[in-house]
DNA sequence: TAAGATATTGAACAATATGTTGATTAATAA
DNA sequence: TTATTAATCAACATATTGTTCAATATCTTA
C-alpha cells in the first residue's frame, strides 16, 4: 500500500542536501553557489539532486516555505494567556518574541534576511507580520489607507529586525521586542482613523 | 596627453550594454539574465562586454552607484524655500517628493526595489533615506535607541515605497509623501527621547 | 527473512555560458 | 593625416547544467 511515508533513503538525501546548502551559502552567497558544489558538501551523487529538486531555485523556495510555515506555527502555539498578559501591559509582544527567537536561532533566515539575502523571501516575511501585528485603537487626524498603514508597520519591524542581525544580536528578543511595541503605542498603528479601501 | 573624458566608441558601448540590461531585467530578471544576452541585444560583440565590466554584477553595481548618486544630487538641489514651506506646515517632504517622482519614473529602480529585487540596494536606499529624514521633537517615555529608530523610519518608508509601486503608483508621488509625513508626526520619529548609543 | 520495489551511484553526453587571447578592422583624437 | 585605441571575429579551455543508462545498494512489506 502506498504511503504518504517517504522513504528513509530520501530523507537522508534531502537532509544532507539542506544542511549542506545552509553551509555552504553562509561562506558563498547564493549565486555563486552551484549544485557540484552542494553535491559534494553533501557528499552524495549529483544526480540524486536532480531526483528531488528542479534547481538550486528550487530547494531554495522549499527552504523557505518551511520556515515561513514554521514559523506560522510557531505564532499559531502562543498560549492565550500570554497574549492576555500582553494586553494588561508592559509585556512584550508574544508574536514578536517568538519570532525574533527563531530567526536569531537560524542562520539561513539570518542570510536570506541580511543585506546580501532574498527579497522575495523577505517579501514573505513582511506578509506574515502584517497578518499578525495587533492594532490599537485611538481617535485622530488623517484617514490613512489601511493598507499603507500595514505596509509601513511591517516594513518598519523587519527594518529593525535587520538592523539587530546586522549588530549580532546585541539584545535579547524580548529588549527588540520592547522597542517595537514602544514605537508602535506612538506610532501611526496606534491609530483608528483607518480608511478602509 | 591623457584626457579624463572617455572615446565616443566607449560611451556609445557602455549606452548600449546599459540600455540593453535595462530592457532584458524587466523580461528576464536578474538571474537567468546572461552576458550573451545582453550583448545580442544591444548588438555589439561580447568581447567588448569584457573591456568595460569584470561581470553582469560589476555592471549591475555600476548601474546602482549612479541612481545612488542622482537620488543624492536631487536631493541636494531642493531649494531651501522648498524646505521652508514644508516646515510651514501642509507641504509634503520634498526630499521624500523627489525621491518618488525619480523611482516612479525609472523603470530599473523599480525592478530592483521589487519583491524580485535586490536586497543590497535596498539597502543603499534605505541608507540614503536614514540620511535625510528630518526628525522632530517631542517629550516622552522610554528612550529608544536612535540607530533603531531609524532602521525603523526608513525601512517604513521603504515598505510604504515598495507597495506604492506593487499597487502600479495610483497615487501621486505627493499623496504618497503626505501619507508617509502624517505617520511621521503621530511615529516614534516625533519623539526627542533618543538614547545615543 | 526473502523478494520486489525503488533510491543511489558512476559515467557519459550534448548544450550552453564564461572569461580570455590574438590578429584584423574601424573609429577617434590631436 | 597619423598614431592611438576601441571594436570585432574566431577560437580556446574550462565549467555548469540537466539528462540518460546500467549497475548497485537500500528499503519496505508480505
Amino acid at each position: 500500500m502506498a504511503n504518504e511515508q517517504e522513504d528513509r533513503r530520501i530523507i537522508r538525501s534531502k537532509k544532507l542536501i539542506k544542511s549542506a546548502f545552509i553551509e555552504l551559502i553562509n561562506e558563498k552567497g547564493f549565486e555563486s553557489l552551484t549544485v557540484r558544489d552542494i553535491t559534494k558538501k553533501a557528499d552524495i551523487n549529483r544526480g540524486t539532486f536532480y531526483l528531488h529538486y528542479e534547481d538550486k531555485y528550487d530547494l531554495l523556495e522549499q527552504l523557505e516555505n518551511e520556515m515561513i510555515d514554521e514559523m506560522n506555527r510557531l505564532v499559531k502555539e502562543i498560549n492565550p494567556k500570554e497574549i492576555a498578559d500582553f494586553r494588561m501591559q508592559d509585556e512584550p509582544l508574544p508574536f514578536i518574541v517568538k519570532i525574533l527567537e527563531y530567526i536569531g536561532s537560524n542562520s539561513l533566515m539570518k542570510f536570506l534576511l541580511g543585506s546580501k539575502g532574498h527579497s522575495s523571501f523577505q517579501m514573505k516575511v513582511k506578509e506574515l507580520m502584517k497578518t499578525n501585528v495587533l492594532l490599537k485603537r485611538r481617535e485622530e487626524k488623517m484617514a490613512i489607507p489601511i493598507d499603507y498603514l500595514m505596509a509601513y508597520i511591517s516594513s518598519a519591524h523587519l527594518g529593525v529586525i535587520q538592523h539587530w542581525l546586522d549588530g549580532g544580536q546585541k539584545e535579547a528578543p524580548k529588549d527588540i521586542a520592547k522597542i517595537l511595541l514602544e514605537m508602535s503605542l506612538f506610532g501611526p498603528f496606534s491609530s483608528a482613523g483607518f480608511k478602509e479601501r
